[in-house]
DNA sequence: TCCTCGTGCGCAAACGTTTTACCAAGCTGG
DNA sequence: CCAGCTTGGTAAAACGTTTGCGCACGAGGA
């Protein structure tokens, strides 16, 4: 008998004198199989001494399913989308599944890769991260009719299920900051108009100065981009204004770093003359001059609630939009953000 | 004839009126394969007609080839892992290849998962970011046991092939940077003591000293931790030094968030009092206060090249550690470099 | 007329699993 | 003494590809 030198199961089952059969029940745990205890034993050590491990693909052609999720993201030096990166990991680890990383940009210009992700065989489940785009929506929803997805960071779009944060809630908190601490003239610096991020964290601008009795104006709202430029740009203008903002809220801690050296250059302290409280907290913020007062939000959470979802064949639930908020949005007050001068 | 609902290449063939195997030799543009070019059109049109896409976990098991890379990086947020995950994406994505996100820490942990990643058909190479633990190269050899294995930023640890920076250049180019300024007592605050990365940063510091006679000090040497709190306190201890440096190199641009967080807190302004140069540049530190000067060296080209060698099976070239300098280190001068005081 | 050869395609095995179906041997009960 | 049940397994098909080999058919040459 000359012994194959086939892999896997089969050189296992060849050196437990059994057959293949027995061997993936026996590994796998088959409650329903019976074998001597003995037997067990015996194959459960010829797995060990030659170090088997199952093959992935095999077993995901078998089962048809590949064991893998796909997550799809915008930039992934923005901390924001670094940190929902790090939750969706390390559930996709927990729970046994690998995670597939891809960008939207590259994604979007490319149909190839796009039908590599996609395609039968890679992934079980997909995490779209929403940025509002157009191409973004129409991809994500493409990716929608093959596969079980959600879309991460948005409200649902395009029938897409999706799961977002208590962006409302999170603006609210940080205006009610502000107006404890006296503001009244509160300015709002928000990111690109049109995606429902913006329009959420608007919202909970607006209602918080309504639920005070506090105006808003036209030259106190400024929606420009999600980077930091455009933060610049947007509080140069908002230093422009007539009456000048005694606050401001920034939609985006990304928007704030820019928007802060825009204060910083014009001459306008910050808190002195002016307070500054951003939605996202990101490490490098709390060692700025001045540090920077943040509303933190669950994002590592979401990226774990969407592996669980997507694995749990659950993202149904989601179909109307679902909020994170069990870590609730917490204010974290640092320097940028004073009593009225 | 009932047609079967089977799937793939099965149906393609069904509705083109040919075998499988022809259908799959023409699809992948077998150029052997003599076929009438009606019949070739035909097979064209149904595979069209009918959305083919190839079973990702199918090819794999028959071609014993995963189609796919793993990258495992240590913390996401740090802005220069994002741009080496970046590079690689981008060359993965361009070569057809899927990326596998994984965290070292968790893998370190956890004997499943580094199996799940590591098993066969799962991954047909693997880049590992070095990070100087100790861990960290007994896993990256554990796994380049098994795979085609490439350590990313760090020398070739434990016969494990490796691609790194010209970080004694960068170092040597930011203080020569100082030099110029006039600076003659330049601190040296670095990261972790022991990884390569730190020594050879060192290493460029002191060539560079030397070049201009100028001395080293221990007092001016502090090698703590890669991070901000550690920059934090190596800043504080340098600025306790007697004599007091007028300038310092500091060896990542994490720690020097720190640093410039404590100089700031000391009173002590940066670049009139003391002059500020990191290795590495992050979008953020251009928005603070000061804006940091950096040496910007080729991240993206780093996780880049190590998809290209992989795919290329050329990884052996790197077994005693392979320089990227092709974009070579550039100097940004920005804001927290001034002439001694 | 027979042989050969090129053309155009099909058959079947294999990759490593999982799972359904089945079977031989031994035991038990009547 | 045999029907039927339990024990301890085995055989084979299937998942969707790729690929080596073979085969039928028609044309052309001897």
């Amino acid at each position: 008998m000359t012994a194959g030198r086939r892999t896997g199961l089969h050189a296992v089952a060849e050196r437990a004198g059994v057959s293949v059969s027995l061997v993936s029940r026996i590994l796998s745990g088959d409650d329903a199989v019976r074998a001597r205890p003995e037997t067990r034993e015996r194959v459960r050590a010829a797995a060990r001494e030659l170090g088997y491990q199952p093959h992935g693909a095999a077993r995901a052609l078998r089962l048809a399913r590949a064991g893998a999720l796909g997550l799809v993201v915008h930039d992934m030096s923005n901390p924001i989308h670094a940190e929902i990166i790090r939750g969706a990991q390390a559930a996709a680890t927990d729970r046994g599944q690998v995670l597939l990383l891809s960008d939207a940009t590259q994604l979007a210009g490319n149909d190839d890769a796009f039908a590599q992700l996609l395609g039968p065989g890679r992934i079980d489940g997909l995490m779209w991260q929403g940025s509002g785009e157009e191409y973004d929506d129409e991809l994500a929803a493409r990716a929608a009719g093959r596969l079980p997805t959600l879309l991460v960071n948005s409200r649902s779009r395009a029938g897409v299920p999706a799961l977002r944060l208590d962006d409302e809630r999170a603006a609210r908190l940080a205006v009610r900051h502000l107006v404890e601490l006296g503001h009244r003239d509160v300015a709002y610096l928000g990111g690109r108009p049109g995606a429902d991020l913006t329009e959420r964290r608007r919202a909970g601008y607006a209602a918080e100065l309504a639920a005070h009795d506090l105006a808003e104006r036209p030259q106190w709202t400024v929606e420009l981009e999600w980077d930091a430029p455009a933060g610049y740009a947007g509080m140069t203008r908002l230093l422009a204004a007539e009456p000048r903002p005694t606050a401001v809220f920034v939609a985006n801690v990304v928007v704030a770093v820019g928007a802060l050296a825009a204060a910083r250059e014009a001459g306008v302290r910050v808190p002195a003359d002016l307070s500054v409280v951003a939605v996202h907290d990101a490490w490098f913020v709390a060692h700025g001059a001045p540090p920077l007062t943040t509303v933190r939000l669950p994002l590592h959470r979401l990226g774990d609630m969407a592996v669980s979802m997507l694995l749990d064949g659950d993202q149904a639930r989601a179909a109307d939009g679902l909020v994170i908020d069990d870590p609730a949005p917490e204010l974290l007050v640092r320097g940028s953000t004073a009593a009225r001068p």
